[in-house]
DNA sequence: CGTTTTGCACCTAGGTGGAAAGAT
DNA sequence: ATCTTTCCACCTAGGTGCAAAACG
């Protein structure tokens, strides 16, 4: 493969960016922040104590709850995030293509996962409000498990079983934006689109992709962490970031595709896919 | 078209970086700085004391001495650039591709130049040495006429020969490296490529492309800016670039192609143009 | 007449799910 | 039986020179 970089305190990063030994302490930072990482982690559950949230009904997995809160944007478990710079704590985010994120979610989204690593459709898209335009951001995503169970899919019933305990925990792997670190003014100008990354079920790979285990649940994460100039910026790593968390783009990896729906919306909505749309009427 | 940023102090840029705010101060440093961009400044002519220096006896156009002195690395009128900081002026930059561009300017190079915008063929691409690994520099490119001279081919004999004094000078441009700004190691990590510059004749390029005049010679010259983090860093602008000319990469703008032997190695070297090649053998 | 523009066939480069083969 | 891998036809996206038409 191509030239990588890898950041002395942490795994391989998802490439080689301008900003390459900021990204390197940022992910000291992270990894050191306790937010919950895949490598030191339990499975992430919604905080319960968020307004308007309410538990579905047609869930198409056995554990309802999680699934639940569509549409609402959340920061991560907020009681573990102390107080924050307010560089950070003015950022709000919102999800963009949301009307398709939930579309799939209501089916039960399955995002494929290959030994060469495979973009997420829908990509993960943002547009950001309230940063300071003249200072650094950086912006990154990682994955958390939604439980610690292994799954399998009933085609007879078009129904999510759950097949025994999680496999063992994938190394933890975060994506940075490319663009990072950019100050606000730039982040906000447009949509960041997190079209570079891509997802693998190899454990050993080596291309700075993110690894997760086939068949289990996962909630994408995304954070913004604000570049601290001063000397002892480590020191302030808890205060200078901010995450968010939206429940409609929760999936299950998978090495092929198993709910016929899903993979009947995903040609319908995605443009590489065009060649397996019908000439004419279709069903659905 | 998409979406784009305009330097505050300088012509549209070729696009919206990370660092635009930066880009807005070097921009400003740099046309402040005399060091004869289009929009100012007469036609540049290589240094006649560089050493090892001949005049080239198949020049292609009729003024030979400015076509010599392939293969050596030229610092842009050293007597103009004055003191530098040693964090630029300690930088060595050597020309990727040499073999290729020496065969080209042999017969004369011709770069297309159309309304969308073109891409360099050959892509100008740097190999760079000498920088500080962790202060950050900006890299960018423009182009000089290399005389005040309109140019047309004629066929039957094979040359170009004058058609003329040259058209008004077109808008002065530069195109910033879209990784700029980035640390030193991360330059000198693998080699930097200008992949995405393009050559346009439209006065009225909204897209931020090089603007040139068709039938006319150029010079593309490459600048490293050290990003200098002080206050007064406008003050210092003169010290904290440096710029590097190889004679080789010099061209003469085209609408389309003249020399046929240009089309065919054109053809021959670039892997989009794979489809125009002979199945068996060809001539020249 | 010389030069420029436009549409196009033909490439590179890489993102899709399908189908068959392989693995456990 | 379930899950994974590999290869592939078919797309998107965009970089080529060519040829005919248009321009001035």
């Amino acid at each position: 493969g191509g030239p990588r970089v890898a950041a002395a305190a942490g795994p391989p990063l998802n490439r080689a960016p301008p900003g390459a030994n900021v990204q390197a302490v940022l992910m000291a930072a992270f990894l050191s922040a306790g937010l919950g990482l895949p490598a030191s982690s339990e499975p992430y559950t919604l905080p319960t104590t968020s307004s308007g949230w309410e538990p579905r009904l047609d869930s198409p997995f056995p554990s309802g709850p999680s699934t639940g809160s569509t549409g609402t944007q959340v920061v991560a478990e907020p009681s573990k995030q102390g107080p924050k710079n307010p560089r950070v704590s003015s950022v709000t985010v919102q999800l963009e293509m949301k009307a398709l994120w939930e579309e799939f979610n209501q089916l039960g989204t399955e995002m494929i996962v290959t030994k060469a690593g495979r973009r997420m459709f829908p990509t993960f898209q943002v547009k950001i409000l309230g940063m300071d335009t003249l200072a650094d951001y950086a912006l990154l995503m990682d994955f958390v498990p939604l439980d610690d169970k292994r799954y399998r899919y009933a085609f007879h019933s078009s129904a999510w079983l759950v097949a025994g305990k999680a496999d063992p925990v994938t190394p933890g792997r975060v994506h940075f934006h490319p663009d990072s670190p950019a100050k606000g003014a730039q982040w906000m100008r447009q949509i960041v689109s997190f079209d570079k990354l891509k997802l693998t079920n190899n454990l050993l790979d080596d291309n700075g992709h993110i690894i997760l285990n086939s068949m289990h649940r996962y909630q994408p994460r995304f954070h913004v962490v604000f570049v601290d100039p001063r000397e002892d910026s480590e020191r302030h790593a808890q205060e200078n970031f901010k995450s968010f968390i939206f429940a409609e783009t929760q999936f299950t990896a998978v090495t092929a595709y198993q709910n016929h729906r899903i993979t009947q919306l995903k040609i319908a909505s995605n443009p590489f896919a065009k060649g397996f749309r019908a000439t004419d009427s279709d069903s659905w």
